[in-house]
DNA sequence: CCCTTATTTAACAAATATGTTAAATAAGGT
DNA sequence: ACCTTATTTAACATATTTGTTAAATAAGGG
């Protein structure tokens, strides 16, 4: 699977979006305390760790017995860049929907 | 499914990745022209097309017996708004990166 | 060396996704 | 009304995903 898809595919899974979004908020953290913070059961965690690390998602670190996980910025900014490449296209048109709404707002205008 | 979860999810399989681009790239387009340029069936097409409909990736408007189908530049602009709610995070962590690898080659530098 | 803690792997069941073909629906032309 | 074209829905098989529990692995302490 491409990068990008990999990832899209990564960040789809409601569990695998939130450790994502933890581990930007705080950094650095043992799958120790992802598992604590969920509902749901370690080795299963796991398995979603395991998913982000092989979309390039977040790396592993290994101190002592633990395994620290991190979100890799890279990851992040292949996201980024794709919605910039299309820049061209969605935010042109999103300009030419707001002119119409306002040329419309002439026409019949609103309370506000 | 949270509207970023299910953009990712829509994004994540490849014909529906492949069809958002070429929609992008070539605008509105009958379902048929989508269906021509893949290698799967009408019926696979038309529940992809569903997919991206409920995820609110592409809207349908009627022509005659055609449906013509468009990004919505709205869920590219959701895309982009989450990478830019994190910028603060991952645009820090690569410059920082940089940083240190500019240092590392003061250290030990590289025939470049 | 054994015990505890941290994490992953294995084995399996249930749910979801994706493709196929055949049938249904809808619009338009003759 | 009937036929053609465009598209979707239905029914079904198969593959993938995701959760569970039990067992395996790895590091460190006594």
């Amino acid at each position: 699977m491409s990068d990008l898809r990999s990832v899209f595919a990564a960040l789809s899974d409601e569990t695998r979006f939130d450790i994502v979004e933890r581990l930007m908020k705080d950094g650095e953290l043992p799958a120790g305390d992802l598992v604590s913070d969920s509902t749901i059961s370690g080795p299963a965690i796991s398995r979603h760790l395991k998913v982000l690390r092989e979309a390039g998602l977040v790396e592993q670190r290994a101190e002592g017995t633990r395994r620290l996980y991190a979100v890799r910025p890279q990851a992040l900014k292949t996201i980024s860049d794709w919605t910039i490449d299309h820049r061209a296209f969605w935010e042109v048109s999103l300009n030419r929907m707001a002119a119409a709404l306002e040329a419309e707002e002439d026409i019949c205008p609103t309370s506000d």
